[in-house]
DNA sequence: CGCGATAGTTTACACGTGTAAACATCACGT
DNA sequence: ACGTGATGTTTACACGTGTAAACTATCGCG
């Protein structure tokens, strides 16, 4: 089953590093969202029953991996979006933000620094 | 409140053409969907209480029109997704996708195109 | 004028989600 | 050996969603 958007924010605390505890996971993202430490671990057990975090025992407490990886969410994510929306094609998202004015110089200029490189390995 | 995937669909039907009746709906999502009259009903209420549709009542049914325009939805939904994994920027999107070798031929061409035209009108 | 077809409104129900509180377990220090 | 603090597990509960069935109102036909 899909993970839902409270569990991706702890799926990218153990993205950004892994493997870690519950309490270490609380402490990074729980003032932010203003967890408490219940909700944590309501979460984690979640991501468990998903098979989307791997938990190993140490000592008392459990350290936490992920198993899905951050590019297969993506993936998966931006894909769904793309195909809803889009035609399942980039170019009319883009198109989409173009007309938004939502592309900011340096998108500009990164998107024609991809396109180049794309020349480039033919 | 935001509108859900199954809603969405009813909008897509009432993006295409407007305005329509219940009925009409359900002749164009039904087969697709295999969705029964009752559930095109409901989705049709909980769009009107969200007030993403107007109802006018035309002899004993509703012609249903879309207040919340396809603009509108696909800018917050792409907008969401873009914030929430690549940092509300667009171009490392592209290049998520063009790493996944998901960018066709037709998408490069287009986008050569747009950013040419971004380009002229300075 | 009453009945059936037609359209809309209300109610239902299981499941996921956000958010936790309550409960269980167990290793340590006294 | 026992209470206490640290951890994890179970249970809870309201709300949204997908999916409809049940109910209600009404118009036209016989």
């Amino acid at each position: 089953m899909a993970i839902s958007e409270a569990e991706a924010v702890v799926m990218d605390v153990l993205w950004r590093a892994a493997p870690r505890t519950a309490e270490e996971i609380l402490a990074e993202v729980g003032p932010a969202q203003s967890w408490q430490e219940g909700t944590v671990k309501s979460l984690l057990n979640r991501l468990l029953r998903k098979k989307a975090v791997h938990a190993e025992r140490d000592g008392r407490r459990y350290l936490y991996t992920p198993l899905l990886t951050r590019e297969q969410y993506v993936q998966q994510e931006s894909k769904g979006l793309l195909d809803r929306l889009f035609g399942g094609r980039v170019a009319p998202l883009v198109a989409h933000f173009s007309e938004q004015r939502k592309l900011s110089k340096k998108d500009i200029a990164e998107l024609r620094k991809l396109l180049k490189e794309l020349d480039d390995e033919q």
